[in-house]
DNA sequence: ACCGTTCCAGAAATCGATTTCAGGGTCAAG
DNA sequence: CTTGACCCTGAAATCGATTTCTGGAACGGT
């Protein structure tokens, strides 16, 4: 059915060895080159990657392991690793780990097994294991978030910095006593973003206890909205949040919408852009997020890897906005 | 630096015909079945998949081939074929298309080159050429989109009747005159839902020229937006619009709320739900449109393909909302 | 005219797992 | 005791492309 390099050799005449010689560049007379060609079309031959891989040992697949693919954070830094790993010939595709270990583990192993050229992981939490892919050379690199105890390369955002210019500015607006809605434990940006706006909110608010304006939630937006009652609830409660990403702003935002407190009556503080949003009013604090930029500078990083760049682990923590282009 | 199965043999002091067995649940004696494991603990064997598709002339993977991963719709739907295909010890990876063809051409390479165990295709427009893939057997499932002359399964939504639905519910409601706003030329379910908006508004307004309350747009946002301002841009505006899926109902929205129409001042339908809204107040209808569940379905029938079901092509529209289950 | 390169093509090895095939052993029935 | 059936096991073929190795032809220099 599927065509293979030796029928097209024994339809051009020659071996099987000048069919491959002659699709992948090597010097061969012009003759048989067109004679070869001219097989392979007429067979509509396609080679079995399979078998290039096999023989290779590398594919031309770049993996993109990702925790959630219904966070258009996720997908905006997607589309950044893919314009880039298209423009150098690679291939993507992306996995979805639902930030379970087990299913990153396995598409961990399917990386490693299909010998993929690279992979470009955001880890499900900082326990995540790629001594695996380490151990055979792949070339990785951590994106968002970084692995525990990996000399492996790193692209970041400031996420300390970010908790903290997020809160700041509420305080700067002049509310009083700015709770805080970050990610589940264990993870690190959700750890690393609460600690900016415990900074801030200690300097302000040095005899209240900072953890009682805390909550934790699942980075989706049930759990902003739950974890937003929660504190509304309070028999004090605060006057402004700062939500740690962009879904859990969405749920927060729902819910001070439905309980009709909508901002700036309280404040609100975003670490990324309400996704498809159609909020209009002043009172939302957004801090821009760049998913993409993440994801292009990831790539380029990773290219480089690929193509034999074996200097020390690298870690950039990366500034700046989708719109500002990297040079790549 | 990876252990093959030949390594493991000698360790284990077997063939590495045995090796296999054992891995693969063949009759092997207990004695060297337990070296065998022991063996490959040893050495942290992993199956080359590369090795073994070659042979097997199958992998184990599903590709999922979508138009806009930036779309929620797309993502619920690849969340319900990776639910069932994971379930069924299957892997999935995603691949974007972005609606071109010759992005969607190379997936559909690499799908094929690749051996993979299945397909499940949205296709940029009818004029995606699934031949190669029909010509090596590999099962194939379209979804959401079909494709012109291929008997090949799809799973479909009714488009003309959402297109129906969604624009007599706004009569219903009272308005007089119902724009439509749908995706791009040459994309199946962009015309069928226009269909259905056409035979409701000449049914109402027999004397106007329906053409001119229709505006194509790209299907996403920004599309929505700009053709959301085209039409309040008319002599004589229309009071409501029709539109015909989640993003360009959020463009759509957004400029509505800037040029402080918002609904129900204006109507306003969509076919499927505004992701990740924040809009609370009545004034948008909205028709659900299950992504999840036609990626379950999709993800059904292309098991069962893969199990070797040969019936014929078959074609299922689905109903219904995300919540059913469908039985699989 | 002879020798040493250079160039190009084919034969064969290779990648690593699976699977067919063939043979050796065991066991039961005759 | 022999024969047949059955069960394991290992040797070897296999999947399809790449790449090394080998050798023949052509060509240039002396």
């Amino acid at each position: 059915m599927a065509a293979t390099i030796y029928e097209v050799a024994a339809l051009a005449g020659v071996s099987p060895a000048t069919v491959s010689r002659v699709l992948n560049g090597a010097a061969v007379s012009p003759g048989y080159a067109a004679k070869v060609r001219e097989a392979a079309t007429a067979l509509n031959f396609r080679p079995n990657r399979t078998a290039r891989t096999l023989r290779r040992q590398s594919s031309e697949i770049i993996a993109l392991i990702i925790p959630d693919i219904e966070n258009p954070f996720y997908t905006a830094l997607a589309r950044g690793v893919e314009d880039r790993a298209l423009a150098a010939g690679y291939s993507v595709v992306l996995c979805n780990t639902d930030d379970q270990h087990d299913k990153e583990a396995r598409y961990l192993d399917i990386a490693i097994s299909e010998q993929m050229a690279g992979v470009v992981l955001a880890p499900a939490s900082a326990r995540t294991d790629i001594d695996a892919l380490l151990a055979r050379n792949t070339p990785v690199v951590t994106v968002d978030r970084s692995t525990h105890g990996h000399a492996v390369d790193a692209v970041l955002m400031d996420n300390t910095d970010g908790g903290r210019a997020a809160t700041s500015a509420l305080y700067d607006e002049g509310f009083l006593r700015v709770a805080c809605i970050t990610g589940p434990r264990d993870v690190e940006t959700a750890d690393q973003r609460a600690d900016g706006w415990r900074e801030v909110f200690t300097a302000h608010s040095p005899r209240v206890k900072a953890e009682n304006y805390l909550r934790r939630a699942n980075y989706r937006v049930d759990g902003g909205r739950a974890a937003m009652a929660d504190l509304m609830r309070m028999r004090r409660p605060p006057d402004a949040v700062f939500v740690a990403n962009n879904l859990m702003s969405v749920g927060a935002l729902q819910h001070l919408l439905s309980i009709d407190m909508e901002p700036p009556a309280i404040g609100l503080a975003s670490l990324g852009d309400l996704p498809f949003t159609t909020w209009q009013k002043k009172g939302v604090t957004v801090l821009p997020w760049p998913g993409r930029r993440l994801g292009l500078t990831a790539a380029d990083l990773l290219l480089s890897r690929i193509g034999g760049d074996h200097g020390p682990a690298r870690t950039i923590i990366t500034r700046g906005s989708d719109e500002d282009d990297p040079t790549g």
